[in-house]
Order: C-alpha cells, then sequence, then structure tokens
RNA sequence: CGGGGUGUAGCUUAGCCUGGUAGAGCGCUACGUUCGGGACGUAGAGGUCGUUGGUUCGAAUCCAAUCACCCCGACCA
C-alpha cells in the first residue's frame, strides 16, 4: 500500500480534561494526530466495516430486509430505528446525490431545517389534532422536569409547518417567487407499526421539498417540473417504478401522484392498464364498468315484500330457496361521519374503497355500530335498503349516497329495513332513495380501463415518492401571501413533494436481489467495482489491482479491494451478498495463465482478460456499467 | 390500537408438552493442515434461559403479570 498507516484510525490521542461526557463539539481542538487526506475511490475492505452474516437474523422476513442485515447496511437499535454501517451509508449519499442533482436541475434550492420544532409551531398549522398522532415529543430528559400536559417540542415528521412561515417571513413580492426549496433529511413518525427495515421505520431519511407560486397555472407547472424530475431520479437510481394518480390524504390538496415501485411487499394497490398508460391507487382507481351513456333500466313491477327468515348476507341470499345473484342485490353499508349517520348503497357483489368516502366532506367517518343503525333505518344489518317510505327515520341520515354501479341492477333484491324481511323489483330510479351518485366502489382487477377499454391489472406497490398540488392551504393558514404589481396580496399556491430515501434504498434491493444477495445497479453501488485479491500480498496480484484503480479512479468510479486474507469461498460469497456490479478476480491461477477475470453480478458467466488488455477492458466495462442504468 | 406468534451465547437454534443444575451449528481466540464458490482437526472463551412475581424440596420447562420483537389489519415517504 503506497498509502502509509499514518492516517490510520489509532486512538485519538490528546486529554479529556472537560466534565462534560459528550464528546467535544468540533472546532473544541482537534485531536493532534488528525492527518488530512484527499479523498480517494478506492477502499480496502480489510480497512472499512462490512461485517456479512451468513445466516439472516429471525427479525428478517422479506428479502431486503433480511440482505440489508446481511450483507453489513444496517444494524437496529429498537424497532423502526436503524444505525446505517459503512456499506448502507454509502448507498444512501449515492441516492442523495443523484436526488440533489435532479432537484437543483429542475430549479429547486437546497437548505435544512431543523430535526426539532417547537411545539408551537405545529399547534398554529392546520392539522395538529391529526398529526400528533404520529409525533414524537421532545421535551426535556431530566427526572425533575415535571411530565408537561402538552409537548414543548417535536420532532419533524414533515416541513410545511416550518417552511411555510418562513417563506411568509422572507417573501412578500411576486418578484421574488416563484420559488422551489428542498431538503435532504431525518423525519421522525412514531409509526404505529414499524415494518420491513427500513421500509416503514420510525426514523427515516426524506427529500422534501415545497414550491411557492403567484398563480394556479404556475403552480401547476412546478408540479409537473417536479414530477417529471422525479421520474429522472428514479430511473437513475435503476428502479422500475409506475406514476399513478393518489389520493391526497391528510395532507389536502387538489391533486397528486405517487411514485410506486411494483413488489409483493408493497403496502399499496395499483391499477394499470398497459394499454393506455391509465395508473392509480386502487384507493382512487376507477373503472370503465358503467358506459356513461347506460339507460336506467324500465320498472318490472310493483315493489314486493317477502320473507328472509335469517338471511343478514349477500350470500344467504344467493343460495337456496331465494337464488338472487349477488350482482342483483343492493347493498346498503351506515357509516358515521363526523358524528353522523350516512348510507352507503353499492352492488351486491362490490366492495366498498373507504378511502373514496373522503370525497363527501366528511373529516372522519367509520362504520356505524347495530346500535346506532336500528333507530334510525328501522332494521339491523343484513336487512337494510333505501327503498323510499321504508326507512324509520329518514330526516336522522346526514345523505345517502349511491354507487354508479347500481345502475346496472336495473331491478334488484334489497332489505326491506325490517328484520328477516327483503324487497324485490326494486328499481333504482323508481324507488331508491339516493342524495346523489358517486363512485365509492373498489375496482378490481379485469375490469375495463376507464380510457381504453382494456382490462385493468392490479399489482402490489411500495410508495416510495409522492407529489401533491397543494393550494393554499397553508399559506392561508400562515399567512405566506405576497403583493402583486397593483399592491394587492394573495395567499401563494404551494406545492410538496416528497421522496423516501432510506425507503428507496429498500426498494432497490426488493427489485433487484436473486438468492446469493443484492445486484446494485451501477448508479447507486456503494462501489461500482470490487477487486477480488485471491492472492492479496503477491506483487503481481498488487501490480495489477493498482492499473484497474488508477483507470477506475481516473473515470471517477469507486473500487472496493478485498484484500482480506480469506478463503476465495468466502470472498466469493461476500462479493455476490454485497452485490458489487463489477468484480474483477485477481489470483495466483489467473496470473500464471495472463489473465484476470471479470465478471457482472447480474450474469452467471465471467470473461477472461489478458494482463495487456487490462485497462482497456476495464474501460470498457465501465462503459457498459454507465450505461446500464437509464439517465 | 385489534388479532396471531416468538423471546435460550454475537447469529441460527435444540431442550419446554412429561420440572432434576443448559446442548449443537455458525461466528470468535490459539495452533496445525488446507487454499478458485462460505475447509478440516485439536484446544478454548462465551448463556443471571427477556424481566418480575408465584407454585414447588427443586423452574429454561408449570402459572400470572410485564417488556421487547416479528407477522396480519387501519395510517404513511
Amino acid at each position: 500500500m503506497r498509502r502509509g498507516a499514518a492516517w490510520q484510525a489509532r486512538g485519538r490521542p490528546g486529554a479529556r480534561a472537560g466534565k462534560s461526557t459528550l464528546p467535544e463539539r468540533p472546532g473544541g481542538g482537534r485531536p493532534v494526530g488528525f492527518i488530512h487526506h484527499h479523498a480517494r475511490r478506492m477502499k480496502l475492505w480489510s480497512q472499512t466495516y462490512i461485517p456479512t452474516l451468513k445466516e439472516s437474523p429471525a427479525e428478517a422476513e422479506i428479502a431486503s430486509h433480511r440482505l440489508l442485515l446481511r450483507a453489513g447496511l444496517v444494524r437496529k437499535l429498537a424497532g423502526g430505528i436503524y444505525t446505517y454501517l459503512p456499506l448502507g451509508l454509502r448507498v444512501l449519499e449515492k441516492i442523495k446525490q443523484i436526488c440533489r442533482e435532479e432537484m437543483e436541475a429542475a430549479g429547486a434550492i437546497e437548505l435544512l431545517m431543523p430535526h426539532i420544532h417547537p411545539a408551537e409551531t405545529w399547534q398554529k398549522g392546520p392539522r395538529w389534532a391529526a398529526v400528533r398522532e404520529v409525533m414524537f415529543s421532545a421535551g426535556n430528559a431530566s427526572a425533575q422536569a415535571e411530565p408537561a400536559k402538552e409537548p414543548q417540542y417535536v420532532l419533524g415528521p414533515t416541513h410545511e409547518e416550518v417552511i411555510t412561515p418562513l417563506v411568509a417571513a422572507e417573501i412578500t413580492s411576486y418578484r421574488d417567487l416563484p420559488k422551489n426549496f428542498f431538503q435532504i433529511q431525518t423525519k421522525f413518525r412514531n409509526e404505529i407499526r414499524p415494518r420491513y427495515g427500513l421500509m416503514r421505520a420510525r426514523e427515516f431519511v426524506m427529500k422534501d421539498g415545497y414550491s411557492f407560486d403567484t398563480t394556479d397555472e404556475a403552480a401547476t407547472e412546478s408540479y409537473h417540473r417536479m414530477e417529471a424530475a422525479y421520474r429522472r431520479f428514479f430511473a437513475r437510481c435503476g428502479l422500475r417504478f409506475i406514476a399513478v394518480e393518489a389520493d391526497t390524504g391528510v395532507m389536502g390538496g387538489s391533486f397528486s401522484h405517487e411514485f410506486m415501485v411494483p413488489a409483493e411487499i408493497g403496502d399499496d394497490d395499483v391499477v394499470y392498464c398497459e394499454e393506455s398508460g391509465y395508473a392509480a391507487n386502487r384507493e382512487k382507481a376507477t373503472s370503465g364498468l358503467v358506459p356513461p351513456d347506460l339507460q336506467d333500466a324500465e320498472p318490472v313491477g310493483a315493489v314486493e315484500e317477502f320473507a328472509t327468515p335469517g338471511v343478514t348476507t349477500i350470500a344467504q341470499l344467493e343460495g337456496d330457496p331465494w337464488n338472487v345473484p349477488a350482482e342483483a342485490q343492493f347493498k346498503t353499508l351506515l357509516y358515521v361521519g363526523d358524528g353522523k349517520l350516512f348510507a352507503v348503497v353499492l352492488r351486491g357483489n362490490d366492495e366498498l374503497e373507504e378511502a373514496k368516502l373522503g370525497s363527501l366532506g366528511f373529516q372522519l367517518y367509520r362504520p356505524a355500530t347495530p346500535e346506532e343503525i336500528e333507530p334510525v333505518m328501522g332494521a339491523r344489518p343484513g336487512s337494510l335498503g333505501v327503498v323510499k317510505g321504508t326507512i324509520k327515520a329518514p330526516e336522522k341520515l346526514a345523505g345517502i349516497f349511491a354507487d354508479h354501479a347500481i345502475r346496472l341492477i336495473g331491478n334488484g333484491v334489497t332489505g326491506a329495513n325490517r328484520d328477516g324481511f327483503h324487497l324485490r323489483n326494486v328499481n333504482v330510479a323508481r324507488d331508491l332513495q339516493i342524495t346523489r351518485f358517486g363512485d365509492f366502489r373498489r375496482v378490481q382487477a379485469g375490469e375495463p380501463c376507464p380510457k381504453s377499454g382494456k382490462p385493468l391489472k392490479i399489482e402490489r406497490g411500495i410508495e416510495v415518492g409522492h407529489v401533491f398540488k397543494l393550494g393554499t392551504k397553508y399559506s392561508e393558514c400562515f399567512g405566506a401571501v405576497y403583493m402583486d404589481d397593483n399592491k394587492q396580496k394573495h395567499p401563494m399556491i404551494m406545492g410538496c413533494y416528497g421522496i423516501g430515501i432510506s425507503r428507496t434504498l429498500q426498494a432497490i434491493i426488493e427489485q433487484s436481489h436473486d438468492e446469493d444477495g443484492i445486484i446494485w445497479p451501477w448508479t447507486v453501488a456503494p462501489w461500482q467495482i470490487l477487486v477480488c485479491m485471491l492472492d492479496p500480498e503477491l506483487p503481481e496480484a498488487v501490480a495489477v489491482r493498482d492499473r484497474i484503480v488508477a483507470v477506475a479512479e481516473a473515470a471517477g468510479v469507486d473500487v472496493l479491494v478485498d484484500d482480506r486474507a480469506e478463503r476465495p469461498g468466502v470472498k466469493f460469497k461476500d462479493a455476490d451478498l454485497i452485490g458489487i456490479p463489477l468484480r474483477i478476480t485477481v489470483g495466483n491461477r489467473g496470473l500464471k495463465e495472463g489473465v484476470v477475470e471479470l465478471k457482472w453480478r447480474s450474469e452467471k458467466e465471467f470473461t477472461k482478460v489478458p494482463l495487456a488488455e487490462v485497462e482497456e477492458a476495464v474501460r470498457a466495462a465501465i462503459a457498459r456499467g454507465a450505461s446500464s442504468v437509464q439517465a
């Protein structure tokens, strides 16, 4: 090694005279022995720390979580709280760097906001009640501190409440707009259920950005610029992803897209059509099941009550002796929204998509209990219906909302609001009491795409990014207004944009691995090249290694050299596990033959490269690696 | 927060049902033999059996409580 031992860690000399048991802050006296060395792109395995595991810890169930631990990227401190070891940190930094480049290319400006926020900041915001459920509070930890009723400080779960007042104070003129700020920072959310390693953690790294515009059109443009930047970012990370229309949820705002990575372990269902490009979160997805020009069916006869003793389910009514198919039944569900009862009517064979009830304008809603239902409807669940005149106390209902698809039934069967009785010949247009129609049903795979009419597909996905067009919810709340050229004040139009950086890291592993380990895309690999030294001490081997490293460093590529005194088998297994894209094996056997071996992690075969052609071959391989990820 | 499961050495685990003073593999240390796909031998170090309480002459084992972790549901990057 050219580099001597001088720079190696030798423990920090110098006294620790202070009373504090905390480490000194930088500037408080650097250890005398600290020698700065310029960053090199080569790292010796023996000089870093990559604790690979032969067996996977029992806590990890899914592939990416197992590999995070086995390849030595992270270690768990507590549920959903992880330390990044050197390998994990390198990947995280590479992802962050790509993110920075794309954000800046799209005109966003980086800043860094605090982790810790006065609770007051949030109390002034529009969603304190809803968000505090997932917030960590941070007060004084000393035993003397009285437990306060309200937290003094909280750890930031996101930063709308910080950026908006900042912009409100700083920017007052239309001349200073538009602005788009972003940061890459640790977020804290006390997840109800941390899961799958970094996938749903309580502490995680996120890129969050916020745009401020003067007009709605400009805000929409900002939104689309971010959406495009997100596409480039995820593509550069080597991910296959789909951008889908999404529900805006607690965030509020007018429209949004989620960036989803298809994976079995995802939390969301993505509905998509390859033909038309339609893609939506299932919570929001619609289908072309109900043609827009559908004519309502003519009545077939008078409504007729019939006894159905003991029948309380759609399935029972499908059986003998009634034989009413589910798709000819009306399903009547009762919910409580902000304290008021309301009804939702669906086809018997459809399922309610609860998230879609959000469009009704209630803050909070939940299924009603039989005890709440009976006094209003006159029957318990199983015999409910919304036929005019059968509801016991219709004035107590905040509304009766019907899914469009019930119009496909035409004439069907529904509950009589009398336990043990149902009604037949119920005609949608003639008999049902409906406040309004809407889209409330859950889309199923195979239904026609709303755009192309071709069958829709459904896949699980991991949400790695989300872009929202927010509107003025936060700017109005915090007084982020600008003055136009007529001295008129207007609230700024905002957008907000998130990328789960640490989640993206794991999503890449989930999407790119095999039974032997990780297969890093070239762009995010901790090192792009692994020089596997089978005989690390052999002078010829060291000479070849130096030639490889020289080419790589000239090309700006990172190289890890496995210089450990391990058996070849161990080195190969570890190489596969940590997933460096390009492996160059330098060993006694090959050298005698006058070759080194070049192998891609993603392929089975290796090629032999004559020693004279090493530089050329490495350069060609680097070019190939660089073009392997779409940029 | 509801449902299910698991806590034994750094990791993977046996033992628990049917109480009798804790066993293996990997990893670690030393030595020797090995050396191109997780080698072998010899000798070692390492465990208050998650915690607390109970039953018992005696508890890893039975009972109770508690904590932690994992999985399934509702929320999210």
